[in-house]
DNA sequence: CAAATTCAAGAATGATCGTTCTCAAATCGG
DNA sequence: CCGATTTGAGAACGATCATTCTTGAATTTG
């Protein structure tokens, strides 16, 4: 059937998830990839076709491993707001220390490919319902175990918790994090 | 002294920060300003200096009008809190209503340029600082004023603010912004 | 009006873009 | 071991990138 690949496909995905996450995707140049990946030009395209599907590949990649702060969790048994409260702190904590500050790829992509290239908008759209879903079960299983004030809008505060997060995940790109601290303790407030 | 220019440079470079701000840095080519801004090519190194330079231009003039929301409505006498309210949800629904879903020109300098670039790194940063400063300011105010709760602490709802607002403009480049409205009442109500 | 200067339009620059092709080396099934 | 097939390395593709230069027309100053 022919010589085997030298490369593996996975590992060699990753490495492009990485760079178009530090990047973006006009500032990565196929050569860029080439360089980065150790694969060959040929060898990319006929694995991945073209640019462009490569980083859908990537994104998918990305959002699939729960890589843009995976929110499993949240379905654990037992009380829900000291979990999210933990989860959200910690999720914080990575973006503020982090070394290389690039951000969420999710979130990179909905700002500079969004609205304009169709195929990314479908694909960050269903990250950010999923998202928002997973937070809505967690809150309403919540204010039915009576962790709630009885007035909360668990949907509406899952919805204020996606936008929140996105902020951090834009200022996590700064040099001075320092800011996100605060902002994520004042922001768990909502949920007392 | 020679010929007089037949372009207006300031309502070019509004033309440029518009181009700038809808499709991205990188997205945007030379080609596509000189067919956008009607200007030649040569007139626009001579009066501008290179695309990069251009684009710190338009940032600036972006940041100078107050383009990304200006706060000026925070330091209105009276009451703080009622005009910060209202000052918000105005945001939000530009935001949300907005035909063309270019976001807000620093929020998506800050992704898809920094940490990369300084120059822009360091403006987006004044830009940030700025508008925190600006909040502290009212909500210390507020808190003068017997507006905020005892225990409240500007700068911290400040600079959750700051950070939440950044979310906002991130999924304001998504086709349904529903979302908005909800998150932006839950936000407010950190401020009773 | 004449000389000086700056304009606009676009050709031309070399570099790089994403993509395809060539081709020899390598590895498979039979 | 052999024909089939796919690999990797890189040359080559036309297109486009940001930038500079050439050219002639337009406008100002003297």
């Amino acid at each position: 059937m022919g010589r085997t690949k030298d490369f593996d496909p996975d590992t060699t995905l990753v490495a492009a998830m990485e760079l178009f996450w530090r990047k973006g995707y006009e500032a990565t140049s196929v050569q860029d990839l080439v360089d980065h990946l150790g694969v060959a030009r040929a060898s990319l395209y006929h694995t991945f076709g073209s640019k462009h599907d490569l980083y859908l590949r990537a994104l998918d990649h990305y959002t699939a491993q729960g890589a843009d702060g995976t929110l499993t969790w949240l379905a654990e048994p037992g009380p829900v707001l000291p979990a999210l409260r933990a989860g959200f702190r910690a999720l914080a904590q990575d973006y503020a220390r982090a070394t290389e500050r690039n951000g969420c790829l999710v979130t990179n992509t909905t700002v500079e490919l969004v609205p304009a290239d169709e195929s990314c908008t479908q694909r960050v759209t269903v990250a950010y319902d999923q998202m928002e879903r997973d937070l809505t079960i967690a809150l309403l299983r919540a204010g039915a175990q009576g962790e709630l004030a009885p007035n909360a809008d668990p949907r509406a505060l899952a919805r204020f918790l996606v936008t929140f997060l996105q902020g951090v995940k834009v200022l996590a790109k700064l040099p001075d994090r320092t800011r996100l601290v605060d902002a994520i303790e004042q922001a768990l407030r909502l949920l007392d």
